[in-house]
DNA sequence: GCCGTTTTCGGCCCGACTGTTTTCAGTCG
């Protein structure tokens, strides 16, 4: 019963707990703590979002403090959390520090320690207040304040509108392909000024979900002149900083781009530094001090020679660290660092064949035709029409009739296909009950089912996903945590018991690549990789153009660590047939 | 608060910029 109090409440998940974590790091910060204890804080909350099982499973086993970063007392405060729902240092601290100081910290120029002030001497509790303040002159009368800390405030607070929930990140599939864009034409207009080597850095090489800005290292004869001709470009709306070796720039989206010059012999450490992420780079540098080195984006000093060693690739710089050179997608602390030898990453030319795809039968914009010739021209072998089933709604759906009319028509154009094949599926709601919405003897009849949550995400999503597993039809979970990267989270998933009822069933989990979904993400296709369960990468492309879209799922792959082997759809069509359920 | 081929105490990555300051704290990436 949902009203029986003995009933438990159901776990939070990682990153809901990360939250509150980095919350009591910020509140900490503003009440005056020393800057390694926040520190442990948000490592701990980094940890609690990485992990790759359930922290709250992890707390109740008495395991949590195994995980780097999380020792005895936040160990406690997590049971506490869990036991009795809340984290007492949390309300306390809430109720002394108003939400309004946190949210000013996130203007610019506005720390934790003069916010703290603020609050203190002026009674600052936000951002209406801090506007009052500055109208009526009364910062500047704080000592360590003067005229110049008003302005910018100021035009902070403007620049933020209401809205100090955060910045707000770009999809990385809108934002590389500008960085790409850039990188093209530095590298052909750089000619005339000896570009020599352009390259993006930042989040956007390292493939995250999304982006604050683009970061792109360049080395040229003439850095004043690739600077000159960054700022020319028709993709840059406005120059706000330009000096002689750089310059941070607007697109005409809104996104920030830095670019920096540099010297050719220390293009691997910036290029290095910039790449990030932050996490991986203080983990570097921590390992690097006990081994009487200093890492810095200029060079690596020796403490035995007094002398700064400068390299001019990437390569050098971990050679030097005494590491092997680490794909971008791997820098983010989460084991790569102690690595001897980095494993064989998938790309995009290991995929065979794309297996979550919609037609003009439901909500797509192409014919099956349409779409054969768009999956050829990517170099696939072989694709599966997985329209979306009886229920669908919106006008969309595919009776039954329609469906095996479907079948026939993928039958028929197999017969005039030369190597390539066409599989006849469905892409089929798990309704709230658990059952799916065409009866077993149709799906019998289907090449390849794909079985998703679309509907009542607040109705039991664990138990429907686990039984859709338990199905034998059902060849994978699409999207199965149905998150909307910077617009919507997971719906309330028992990750780990969905994982090890795919392991269990030899269900397949899919990493579905429409860019604003990338779901698994990283986490969770890596615990699912390393629990035994084959992942399956698609575009659920609705045209044929965004059948490209894999490329985002091949991305999110690698910074789960799979390799070729690891996802399905790498193999021809005859051999992953084997390797579905019962080997049908 | 965490952690240990220096350690259970005493450290904890690096450098630039800014605005306010006579030498630097705070902020940022």
């Amino acid at each position: 019963m949902a009203d029986d109090p003995q009933t438990p409440p159901s776990d939070l998940s990682n990153a809901r707990i990360a939250d509150l974590f980095d919350e009591l790091g910020d509140l900490y910060e503003l009440d005056g703590a020393v800057v390694h204890r926040v520190m442990a804080y948000r490592n701990g909350a980094k940890a609690m979002r990485d992990a790759p099982r359930s922290i709250a499973a992890l707390t109740r086993a008495g395991t949590v403090t195994e995980l780097p970063g999380i020792g005895k007392t936040l160990a406690e405060k997590l049971e506490a959390l869990l036991t009795t729902g809340e984290i007492p240092a949390l309300t306390k601290l809430r109720a002394k520090i108003p939400d309004g100081l946190r949210m000013i910290t996130r203007l610019p120029g506005l720390g934790p320690k003069r916010a703290k002030r603020l609050h203190a001497e002026l009674g600052i509790d936000g951002p209406e207040a801090l506007r009052a303040a500055i109208a009526d002159q009364r910062i500047r009368a704080l000592s360590g304040f003067g005229p110049k800390s008003e302005e910018k405030l100021l035009a902070a607070l403007d620049a933020a509108g209401d809205d100090l929930s955060g910045p707000k990140r770009e999809l990385l599939s809108k934002a590389l392909p500008i960085a790409e864009q850039l990188v093209a034409e530095l590298r052909d207009r750089g000619a005339a000024v000896g570009v020599h080597r352009v390259e993006i850095a930042g989040s956007a090489r390292r493939q995250a979900d999304s982006v604050h800005d683009l970061d792109l290292i360049a080395t040229a004869d003439d850095a004043e002149g690739l600077v000159e001709i960054f700022a020319s470009s028709e993709l840059i709306d406005d120059v706000h900083r330009r000096g002689t070796n750089g310059a941070s720039a607007n697109t005409h989206t809104g996104l920030s781009v830095d670019l920096r010059v540099v010297a050719p012999d220390q293009f691997g450490n910036l290029l290095q530094h910039f790449t990030g992420s932050k996490a991986h780079n203080v983990a570097i540098r921590e390992a690097a001090v006990k081994r009487g080195l200093h890492v810095s984006e200029y060079g690596i000093l020796d403490d035995a020679t007094g002398e700064t060693e400068r390299f001019a690739t990437e390569e050098e710089v971990y050679a030097r660290l005494g590491l092997p050179w680490i794909p971008p997608e791997l820098r983010e602390n989460r084991g790569e660092l102690q690595l001897e030898r980095v494993p064989k990453l998938i790309e995009l030319e290991d995929l065979r064949g794309d297996l979550h795809m919609h037609t003009t039968a439901s909500d797509g914009r192409g014919s099956i035709r349409d779409m054969v010739d768009a999956a050829r021209a990517l170099g696939h072998e072989y694709i599966a029409i997985t329209d979306h089933s009886a229920s669908h709604g919106f006008g969309d759906h595919v009776t039954p009739d329609q469906l095996r009319a479907t079948i026939e028509e993928v039958r028929r154009l197999n017969d005039e296909l030369d190597d390539f094949t066409v599989l006849a599926g469905s892409e089929v709601n798990i309704l709230t009950d658990g059952s799916l919405d065409y009866d077993d003897e149709l799906l019998a009849e289907l090449d390849w089912v794909v079985a998703s949550v679309h509907t009542a995400f607040g109705s039991d999503p664990t138990g429907r996903i686990i039984a859709a597993c338990e199905h034998p039809s059902v060849d994978v979970i699409a999207h199965p945590t149905g998150r909307l990267i910077e617009k919507r989270t997971a719906y309330d998933l028992d990750v780990d018991a969905m994982i090890e009822a795919a392991a269990r069933t030899g269900t397949f989990l899919e990493i579905n690549g429409s860019p604003r979904r990338r779901d698994l993400h990283d986490v969770h296709a890596r615990q699912a990789k390393d629990a035994g369960v084959l992942l399956v990468i698609d575009s659920d492309a609705h045209g044929p153009e965004t059948q490209e879209n894999v490329r985002w799922g091949i991305a999110t792959a690698r910074r789960a660590w799979l390799g070729p082997d690891d996802v399905a759809n790498t193999r021809p069509w005859p051999a992953l047939r084997k390797l579905r359920k019962g080997g049908r």
